[in-house]
DNA sequence: ATTATCTATAGATCTATAGATAATGC
DNA sequence: ATTATCTATAGATCTATAGATAATGC
């Protein structure tokens, strides 16, 4: 039954990788350790030499599910010859509207992030600074604190407007949040003062 | 032990009142019906004569707590000189961001909403649209589809920035996202375009 | 007679721990 | 000898139901 040192570390980074999908799917209170596990193939016993408690697992998988995001980002902003508008029609889109275990984690888990104890919540922090540095290179303009309401503004609005897309169903709804959240987001960008 | 059904009403009122604040600040997940039933007074035991399952309460919860907050922007629109400015200093506040049980639900409640049922959801659709409403009155311009962008994106914006402010624990850095909000939904209303 | 609320409990599930097992690591 | 994982379980808690109680409503 025992594996190598290498295969639970493996057996450790799919649990992390498992758990930042699946709270994303169901929210920190939604699913439990059980099928935390089984969503890497292992059973609960095997938990409690892995992680220190079911907290330490979300502190994990909201660092790990934040980096993943904030890469995204970047892949996308380097790989398009028009950065910033590669990262809106990424965020605020129809598609990410749906990928709700492999989308932003701030939506995803925001409201619930916030209740968290300071090891859940940093991981979210860090996250959302590193989310603002990628934006901050998407924006024109003069440097300094002008540009940092900008980003935080244009992270906010995109937030805010997934969020809601998401409690709607009806598709056109959603659609007019993205689509106003994608025009005030470029507007913001260009703006001068 | 029985009580009139005047009283009865009574106490069903209570129930959803405290779930309404309970849930806010505990999540959906985050609290039982032992302690929303105490919130009123009363043991878990009333509950079902009262309530068809806790999805139900969730439902009556939220439209109840949506309902509030409509009700707090209109009043603190009509009561100002300068409405649009009192919905901003009253939403995007340090206050706000701290009164967690009394704040606005799509804040507290609005990523674990997009994955309730649809019971749950529509209080906070017909919330949404409520608020949007207060919003159209307080921007200037010309009616139709660009005010309608205007608003969802004034409301996005101002959801985004208080979820991402309850995130971070340091005053300064929750009040920066805010005034970014802030300024940004000014330019937002008073935008040409 | 009806019924709102109470205490008590069923049955499921949750986090965490205990002890067995079988493979690794020294 | 150590230990990663397994099965099993403790103890708490969750939603929901059952039956008793005492007051209302007719």
């Amino acid at each position: 039954m025992r594996v190598s040192r290498a295969q639970a570390q493996v057996n450790r980074e799919a649990v992390i990788n498992a758990a930042s999908r699946l709270f994303r799917e169901h929210g920190f209170h939604g699913i439990g350790l059980k099928d935390l596990m089984k969503g890497a193939g292992l059973t609960q016993g095997a938990f409690y030499k892995q992680f220190e408690s079911k907290e330490d697992l979300a502190a994990q998988a909201s660092r790990r599910a934040m980096e993943h995001a904030t890469r995204r980002w970047s892949a996308v902003a380097t790989g398009s010859p028009d950065p910033l508008e590669a990262v809106i029609e990424l965020y605020l889109s129809l598609g990410h509207r749906e990928e709700k275990s492999d989308g932003c984690p701030i939506v995803a888990l925001g409201s619930d992030a916030a209740r968290q104890s300071e090891e859940v919540r940093i991981p979210f922090q860090d996250g959302i600074a590193a989310h603002l540095e990628v934006l901050e290179e998407l924006v024109p303009a003069a440097e300094g604190p002008r540009n940092q309401r900008k980003t935080m503004a244009m992270l906010s609005l995109m937030v805010g407007a997934v969020t809601i897309s998401r409690i709607f169903r009806d598709e056109e709804i959603s659609q007019r949040f993205l689509d106003a959240a994608a025009s005030e987001v470029r507007r913001i960008a260009a703006a001068q003062g």
